[in-house]
RNA sequence: GCUGGAAUCGUCUAGUGGCAAUGACAAGAGACUGUAAAUCUCUCGCCUUCGGGCUUCGUAGGUUCGAGUCCUACUUCCAGCA
């Protein structure tokens, strides 16, 4: 069972640690967006300096390029990225929503890959599979969204999860009693050596078997009454923590994730699956219990000069940045507020040197990670709601 | 000086007598939430009650119902010959 201690309550939030194979996670926290096992336009060493404590790729992209047996020949993600800290894989399910020339029947989800045409079956055991090569600390169940926002679909969307849900435990238990995963205990080497418990008496590996663990994925969409039915079906499963899945605007956010957090089981940790573009986003998500996010939103906006800063998003492209040689974000420390004004970060992007991005992107990540950061520690002192009023208002100013 | 050729939106460029006129870039703005995204969308002669109106393709004339497209002259640039 993945530990989580919980330290402090505030309602439905909270404020704990994830203790992972890899190390911990102090919660609330912004996990980064790694899709193709690297978060676009930073180092690994740039996420750590930014103060990222966590990141998540996806097992879809991984899976065509460039493959699982690759990660586990280098000894799984953590070692093959250089990302020497926890890490997380969604299950490719997101991908039956977001691909055109998907089939899905009960079985599973039929793709076309996207890279060269290629067919490509998916299903909640080659999911977990898949997973476990990878060998994340975390794991998400094979999950899927609905094709429309309508109710039936919805429902259908919620049971078909479930029923994959019970495949992924069944498959996750199966290659963790099946299989062990060797290394030095300190969640380094090569514990991603997929390994056969019926090997000799010699042959047993140095350290304690690692782990790899699961989440079960909450669906309903804005629907509380499927949102609270998928809850109960997830609590009651044999899973490590839970996605929250399926969300796309705060909008009725802080509603559904009380419905949903109010059933799931206080000790498992809970991840908000693809929010924190707004920081609202991470506001209402911890307020109502959800301990980890994960959003391209951030980087991406990065690439496209869109930046954040304390009174909202700016676009730094826009001609008025031209003589602008102040700070992008004066209250920020991070590498690029440092040193870089608005003025040259306008420069860069208009001349599309490939710094921009990067920039931007350390900002952006930065930006988020240290919000949710100081949600964790104003959770922790008692002062979460001045904080988050203050910052809300000045962030959005008139527009909330 | 002679002989050819060329002059179209900030730049380059398409353009057969029925075009406010092609495409690209530049410029201006917007979008983006478990990443097919260093992507995509819109505007880009002037005015508009969004129906349309007005002025445009080096300059000035001409032919024609109609000219960026044909003719004449001029101006400028390019190439070759002097």
């Amino acid at each position: 069972m993945l530990k989580f201690d919980i330290e402090k309550k505030q309602g439905l939030a909270r404020v704990g640690v994830i203790h992972t194979p890899h190390g911990d996670i102090r919660t609330p926290a912004f996990v980064g967006a790694a899709t193709r096992a690297t978060v676009k336009a930073l180092t690994m060493e740039q996420m750590r300096m930014l103060g990222s404590q966590a990141i998540l790729a996806n097992t879809y992209h991984l899976v065509l390029r460039p493959g699982t047996e690759l990660i586990q020949e280098a000894g799984g993600l953590a070692e093959f990225s250089s990302w020497h800290g926890p890490t997380f894989t969604d299950s490719g399910g997101f991908q039956i929503f977001s691909l055109p020339d998907v089939k899905i029947n009960e079985n599973g989800v039929k793709f076309k890959s996207h890279i060269d045409g290629a067919n490509f079956e998916m299903t909640p055991e080659s999911s977990m599979q898949a997973q476990w090569a990878i060998g994340a600390d975390i794991h998400m169940a094979f999950d899927h969204l609905a094709k429309s926002e309508s109710h039936d679909d919805m429902k259908e969307a919620m049971e078909r999860t479930h029923a994959w849900l019970d495949r992924c435990v069944a498959e996750h238990l199966r290659i963790k009693n099946d299989f062990t995963w060797a290394g030095d205990g300190n969640g380094r080497g090569p514990q991603n050596v997929l390994r056969s418990k019926n090997f000799g008496e010699g042959e047993l590996p140095a350290g304690p078997a690692q782990s790899q663990y699961l989440y079960a994925v909450v669906q309903g969409g804005t629907f509380l009454d499927l949102r609270a039915e998928s809850a109960k079906y997830c609590a009651g499963k044999e899973v490590d923590g839970f996605g929250i899945g399926g969300v796309f605007t705060a909008d009725g956010m802080d509603e559904m994730l009380q419905t949903v957090n109010s059933i799931l089981p206080e000790n498992k940790p809970r991840h908000l699956l693809g929010m924190g573009q707004e920081p609202i986003d991470l506001f209402v998500g911890a307020e109502y219990g959800c301990d980890t996010f994960d959003c391209v939103g951030p980087t991406r906006m990065a690439r496209n000069g869109s930046l954040y800063t304390l009174d909202g998003r700016i676009n730094i492209k826009n001609a008025k940045y031209t003589h602008d040689f102040s700070p992008l974000m004066p209250e920020c420390d991070c590498e690029c507020c440092k040193n870089y004004s608005r003025a040259y970060l306008h420069h860069l992007f208009k001349t599309d040197e490939i710094t921009a991005k990067i920039l931007a992107s350390i900002h952006n990540e930065h930006f988020i990670v240290h919000t949710v950061s100081r949600i964790r520690e104003t959770l922790s002192s008692g002062v979460f709601d001045e904080y988050k009023t203050s910052f809300l208002s000045r962030y959005y100013g008139k527009k909330r």
